[in-house]
Parts: C-alpha cells; structure tokens; sequence
RNA sequence: GGCCCGGUAGUUCAGUUGGUUAGAAUGCUAGCCUGUCACGCUAGAGGUCGACGGUUCGAGCCCGUUCCGGGUCGCCA
C-alpha cells in the first residue's frame, strides 16, 4: 500500500471538464471499473462528484505504474497524479467522457475485497444486503446524489426561514413521555430510577412555549421519534421541518409555507410551482377523492349514486341506503381491456382486504354493457347511473355501496388509487400540491360508539363552530390544514389554543380531566397563564419531501442510515442487548426473556 | 396482531407432472488482447435450494411448522 506523501487533492474526478485539459491534476476516489485492454489499461475512478478515466499505455507510463494499474480491483481506493488530455475515443454519455487523465503517479492507498454487491445505480440487490453494508450502499450514485439533494434542501430551507425572521431553536431530545398519539420511545433515567425520559414525537410543546418566551417565529429541523409499524414511507426516527409563528392566523402560515415550496422546489430542483395553491376542503376532499390526502393528478372523481338507486331492487343498493349509507361510483375512462372481470375480481379481493363487501361493476364494451347487477334493477335506473357516471364505450364504472358513509368515500378512494395504478395513468412528472382545510375537529369511533379527537388537545376550532362545541361534536371543524403533494401527507399544522378558558372547555370534551391535563401538559397550561400570544404552525416532513423530489418509492432512498421493517439496523445489529451492569444502573430487570 | 408476495451460486433470477450430474446472467479468478467505457475472446472456481419435520422408491418442487425479507391493513392524536 503506498502513502499520499508530496500529493494533494487538486480536484474531485466528476467535476473535471474538457477546459481542464492540459492541466496537472490529482484525483482521489474508488475503483468502479478496470477496463484490462493488454497494453493498454483505463480505470474509472469513482467519487461522490462522478467518475473520471483514468489511462495507463504500457509504451508510455513507466513499469511500476503499470503493474499497480493491472492489479488493481473493484473499490480499491487511488490517488492519481497525472495531466488532463482528450480522449482518442468519446463518451457521450457521461459528464467527463471527452477527457481522460494521462496518469504518471499511481497510489494504491486501500485495498478492497470484492463488494457484496455491485456498486451501481439501480442496485437490484435486497434492501437487507445493502444495508448491512451500507458504507458500499451510499457509495451508489442515486444514494450520493440524494444525500447531496438532500444537503442542499436543508440549507435552501434554514436561508428560507433566515430571510423570513425565523430563529431556529433547538429543543430537547430527552423530553416527558405524553402517552398520547403514537407510542414513545422511552429512556429510562439513572439518577431517578423508576422514571423515564421519552424521545420526541414532535417538538410540539416546546415550540409552543417558545411563543410565549417570545421569539415570535420559530423553526427547526427537527428529528422526532415514534415507536409505530414501519412502513415504506414511514421509519421510526424521521425529520421534520418544524415551524410555528406568533400573532398569525391560519392564512399567515399557509403564506409562508407556500413561499418556502416555491422557493425549495425552484433552487433545490428547478421546478416551478405556481402559487396560490389550490385548496380543498376536508368534506369535498372525502367526497370527490375519498380521501384527506387525494392525488389529483388524475381524476376519477367520485359521484353519488344514493338517489338514484335509493329504491331499487338490487338488494345491495337498497340495504346501504335504509341503513343510512350511501352508494358511490368511480368511472374509469378506457379502461375495459385493463379490468377484464378476473381484474375486476382482484379488485373485490382488494376492497375486502379493507374492509368492503364487494364492488358492483358496469363495463362497457363495443358490442354490449354487462353489469354484475343489471337484472336487478330497471332499464331507467341502469340509464341514470350511467348517465351520472359518465360513462362511454370502454369505460368500467365501479360502484361499492355501505351503510357507513364514510367508510364508502374512503374504501372508493383506495380503489381509486388502486386502479389509477392498474391503468397506469399517473404521470411521474407532475408536483400537485393541494391544501385540505376545515379539518373535522371530532372524529366519530364506531367501535367505542363516541367521538374522539383527530389531531392534538391544543389544536384551535374554526371559529364558527364554537357554537356547536357542546350540541353538535361533528360540526365542529378545527384550524387544522394539510400539506398534500401527489396524494402524500407532506405537511401537518394548525393554530392553537391559547385561551385558558377555551382549552379547559376542550379538555373536557375530549374526556381529559383536570387532574390528567394537568400532569400531562401542566407545564404548557402554566406557561400559557403569562401571556401566550395568537399562535399557530406546521410540520413538514422533510424525508417525504425529498422522497417526492427525487421520485423514489422507499423513505430509506434518502435516510443515510434507515431501519429495516422490522425496526433493526443490520449493520450495527441494534437494538441489542445490554450488560447486566447497565441495567442495574437503571434499576430494570428483563421481565420476559427472548425465547 | 391480520392479509398478500418472496427466500435456489457473491448478486439478480429461471427451474416443466415430484425423476439421473440444479441452470442463466452478472460478479469473481486466470490467460489473451492498444482506445475501451455494459470492452471483447477463452477457461475456471463458486450451491446446506432459509431451517426443521412429514409424505414418497425418490422432494428445489407436495404437506406441516418455523425463521427471515418486502408490501399492506390495524396502528401512526
């Protein structure tokens, strides 16, 4: 192995251009390809700026240099010496693919065994392998580039937030467990054994408070922490942009937001996003898209049926409505070949899988409209629906009726999607941003036969609804608003409740007593007795944000170190074990042994 | 916790009704090769078919159990 001794780095590989030809330079980087011509050997060295060629002729490097070049393998890490010349033989394809460099200095400063996987975009290999080496994972192209992305949106996101006043403000990890919401991680405490620490779910509190200390605009880039079920975008530590604002309400926030995703979307990936951005409310979200997070670049709206086949003999129909439910249809446009009637099925399958019944169809071909109920209703009734429907020669109109209305709009609202995918008609190109506003303030539990509350204790009511706090719990919208891009929940907020008297009344509403608000958030409510000022704010989640920016299908895409499903990391195989020692530190025993 | 998909060479996968010696691509090793860039050509090494049990004359394939990975529902105020 040779030493770097008498070179330095003069320039990263990939940032190297033909204007530098002529020029003495020395590269440093990773082994990608050896490329063994006989007499002749080109390496192509990797670093996280791109690759260069590097070429050593044997009539012309002398024999040293030649034999290291010949020896070299895959991910050996070099240090090249040599001059910056145009190659015989171009490479359109890539950014350095006209120059090459001549080199007359080779250092072999690491070796490397052969990879577990081939260092390349698009890696095929399974994410358990990858991670397990994730050093050589990161080392892939797509994952630099990410991470780079990612680099520069963070730093687009605090200039943002500098020129608008914000001060960010960093809150503590080790926080008091709210058991509330999402499972904390807890943190047990050695000076007071017994009692734990939790991570943070959000700085939620702590953002708050700062109000009230007075720094009027707060933000952070926060990392929270929620002990849940991973998901494909969802891992157990996550970070958020965190904001939250003094003296504002609800169109002061969203001003701002939209400021920040024009201005990210246009510095950080050159997109343009107009604004204002359109809104929707929740109600016409659920009953157009089914859904608070609707993807509205396609449409496939939904449509109400219930008055239409409120009397009819289809036995399905009539039981949905007399039970107070609805029926409601989506049309999909050309869609006939896609959904044969074994897709049809599948799709039954898949609206079973959340909790339907099943899906009455209507396809339209060329020769004849066949329907899986269309000999138990009237001609006219057939004829209405599908007027309302829409549909044409080719379409399938898909229908699922319930005696639970919402839970009709939001199984429609999955099928939707679930076809859209099916059909292919999601353009990958397109950024639609969307705000739902009038959040229901209660949301009803069928099972526990009450209402509940949808977002956290201090979330303000509209203030039209005041009125119905204590008649009507599900008129009662809150100043709830959500960020959606491409049918992805990116971004969360609301104002808050400031007054002591309202939140008082709130706490008991949600069955919070005194004695239970007052341990959990006292400090809050405390704070609140000196001078807390209109507030309100928003989280975006900035791992989902990237994830959209640069198309991928999985959060660990743009996280440098990510868990897998089941919430362990295999390269430093955590969670573990500890030392008995440790746990008596703590005053814990294992109470159930692993196996 | 439920449901769905998967586990075969280092990697990604194929493997017919259960039938002799389990294949391909790529990667790896060696040799040849002066303009390659997915270099090319030749040769070679590389397998507990996730594990355990069962059915069978015979199991990668069928059955049961279990482990592991992914997706999803529940969950994520």
């Amino acid at each position: 192995m040779d030493s770097m001794t008498g070179l330095k780095r003069t320039n990263y590989c990939g940032d190297l251009r033909t204007s530098d030809i002529g020029k003495e330079v020395v590269v440093c980087g990773w082994v990608a390809k050896q490329r063994d011509l006989g007499s002749l050997i080109f390496i192509d060295l990797r670093d996280r700026q791109g690759v260069i060629q590097l070429a050593f002729d044997e009539n012309v490097v002398d024999k040293q240099n030649f034999e290291k070049a010949f020896s070299v393998r895959s991910e050996y890490v070099l240090m090249a010496r040599g001059k910056v010349r145009e190659r015989a033989s171009k490479n359109k394809d890539i950014p350095t693919g006209e120059i090459e460099i001549e080199v007359e200095d080779l250092r072999v400063l690491a070796k490397s065994q052969t990879p577990p996987f081939e260092i390349v975009e698009n890696s095929q290999t399974g994410e358990a392998t990858r991670l397990k080496h994730r050093y050589l994972d990161l080392r892939r192209p797509d994952l630099q580039s990410n991470l780079l992305l990612r680099h520069k949106i963070v730093k687009i996101t605090r200039d943002y937030f500098d020129q608008q006043g914000f001060i960010e403000i960093e809150t503590p990890m080790l926080i008091k467990s709210t058991p509330e919401g999402a499972r904390d991680f807890l943190v047990p405490s050695r000076l007071h054994q017994g009692t734990f620490y939790a991570l943070p779910q959000s700085p939620q509190l702590y953002k708050q408070i700062s109000m009230v200390a007075g720094f009027d605009k707060y933000m952070q880039i926060a990392r929270c922490f929620r002990d849940e079920d991973l998901r494909a975008d969802r891992q157990p530590e996550f970070t958020q942009i965190d904001l939250e604002m003094s003296f504002v309400d609800m169109e002061d926030v969203l001003e701002v937001v939209e400021g920040y995703v024009k201005t990210v979307f246009k510095d950080g990936i050159g997109v343009d996003i107009s604004t204002p951005l359109p809104r929707l409310t929740y109600k016409d979200a659920m009953s157009r898209y089914g859904s608070d997070k609707p993807d509205t670049r396609f449409d496939m709206e939904l449509y109400d049926l219930t008055q239409i086949v409120k009397d009819s003999g289809f036995g399905v129909f009539k039981s949905a409505v007399d039970g107070g439910g609805c029926v409601c249809g989506i049309t999909a446009k050309d869609a006939i070949k896609t959904l044969s009637r074994k897709e049809i099925d599948k799709l039954t399958d898949f609206v079973k899988g959340i909790g339907g019944k099943g899906i009455a169809w209507i396809r339209m071909t060329p020769d004849s409209t066949t329907s899986s109920f269309g000999k138990f209703v009237s001609e006219e009734e057939m004829q209405n629906i599908l007027n309302t429907a829409n549909a044409q020669v080719g379409d399938a109109v898909l229908i699922i009726g319930d005696t639970n209305k919402s839970k009709v709009l939001s199984m429609l609202g999955a099928l939707r999607l679930e076809v859209a995918k099916k059909l292919d008609i999601i353009p990958k190109d397109k950024f639609n941003f969307l705000w739902i506003t009038e959040f229901p303030f209660f949301d009803y539990d069928e099972e526990m036969g009450e209402f509940v509350a949808m977002h956290h204790p201090f979330t303000a009511p509209m203030d039209d609804c005041l009125q119905y706090l204590e008649t009507d719990k599900s008129k009662v919208n809150a100043k709830a608003y959500d960020l959606v891009l491409n049918g992805v929940e990116l971004s969360s907020g609301s104002i808050r409740i400031t007054d002591p008297e309202l939140q008082n009344k709130m706490f008991t509403l949600l069955g919070l007593s005194q004695e239970e608000a007052q341990a959990k958030f006292g400090y809050l409510l405390e704070a609140f007795k000196y001078g807390a000022p209109p507030h309100g704010g928003m989280g975006i989640g900035l791992d989902r944000l990237i994830m959209q920016m640069v198309g991928c299908e999985t959060l660990r895409d743009v996280v440098a170190y990510p868990k897998l499903q089941n919430a362990t990391e295999p390269m430093t195989q955590c969670p573990s074990v500890v030392d008995d020692v440790q746990l008596e530190e703590l005053g814990l025993k294992i109470a159930k042994s692993e196996k």
